[in-house]
DNA sequence: GTCTATAATAGGATAGAC
DNA sequence: GTCTATCCTATTATAGAC
């Protein structure tokens, strides 16, 4: 990301250096080398510095989880298809397990209050999601807010491995167990 | 911890740093703070800085990795007894889920590549150690591997979680499902 | 919308007194 | 073993030209 600094890009790219730097390990110097705007320009862009640039990479979850939201709660796909779907989001969005969550990057550093307070929100929105997709497999509502808490953590556990290891190999194994649980639940529903 | 800077205690608060703060957001004035200690003082204890701070704080992980491989090849020890051990060390180290990992810490930031190979050194040590209890339950060596690498997997994602939303639960939910899977285990060995 | 220049502060590290 | 003083660099942020 050279040219072509619209904004849409420009968070997108900020993003990626939170995920890959963490909170701190993101200066305005590395901003400035990965997006090719001097360091005053930034703040063209993100008014408020350091902050509104986390706020908007925030943003760019947030419609991620709205999205997965809005995928688990359509009307006539088959769970397995949400999931596939889903699946393919999260394979995408993590480019196969070698980039970080921001959530847990925010989650494990010392950021502002308004940052912390806004993973754990979206972390719960995330979790409420995955639940309401375990709910349309007949889960039981208090059961599926378990699986769907499992879900999450095995995912980011899994990044974890994968990036200490620079290897694919546990995000992709988590994808799959999660897969064969969907299909073993669809199984069940044809079943009845 | 203000009084008593002998070195282990001092190694022990710096390592608490990083895993609350990250590596890039320890700063000289943080550790200062946190010990009581000048900031020049700090260079006595740790004279190449920052970076022997984390590699001492790298040794106490090591160390903690050793005590629980010693604890699984030990002889006339049951499983469950072994893993009941490794789950009170788990739950001393990350005080109750509150507290993060310092492999995981330095895994998803951009931390020097001395720490990088180091800590996925550790990892693999640490992998490596709870696949042999798998295998002393009878599980086959491949199989193990995988085990422990999900075993491991799931603990980062529920510290991650557990630090996120500053409650206990997936932690300790994923501690418990362990010892429920190490239970049965025991349960296939007597039964042979 | 981007740049140069600038300033104030924080961070990492060293020298030398005590 | 700890402190004060000091140094250089990095970091964040602003002002104002283009």
């Amino acid at each position: 990301m050279k040219e072509n600094n619209s904004r849409p890009d420009l968070v997108a790219e900020v993003a990626r250096t939170f995920r890959a730097n963490g909170f701190h390990g993101t200066t305005m110097s590395v901003i400035s080398k990965r997006t090719g705007l001097g360091r005053s320009s930034i703040y063209h862009h993100f008014g408020r510095g350091k902050l509104e640039m986390a706020q908007r990479s925030l943003d760019l979850i947030e419609t991620f989880i709205d999205v997965m939201a809005v995928t688990i709660s359509a009307p006539d796909i088959s769970l397995q298809a949400k999931w596939g779907t889903i699946e393919g989001m999260l394979r995408h969005h993590y480019e196969g397990g070698q980039l970080g969550c921001l959530l847990a990057v925010f989650a494990m550093e010392d950021v502002p209050v308004e940052l912390r307070n806004r993973t754990k929100a979206l972390f719960d929105l995330w979790i409420n999601a995955t639940a309401r997709l375990y709910e349309s497999g007949g889960v039981e509502s208090a059961d599926s807010h378990t699986l769907a808490q499992k879900d999450v953590a095995a995912l980011q556990g899994a990044l974890i491995l994968s990036r200490a290891q620079s290897c694919a190999t546990p995000f992709e194994r988590t994808l799959a167990e999660i897969t064969t649980r969907f299909g073993k639940l669809s199984a069940g529903i044809q079943g009845r």
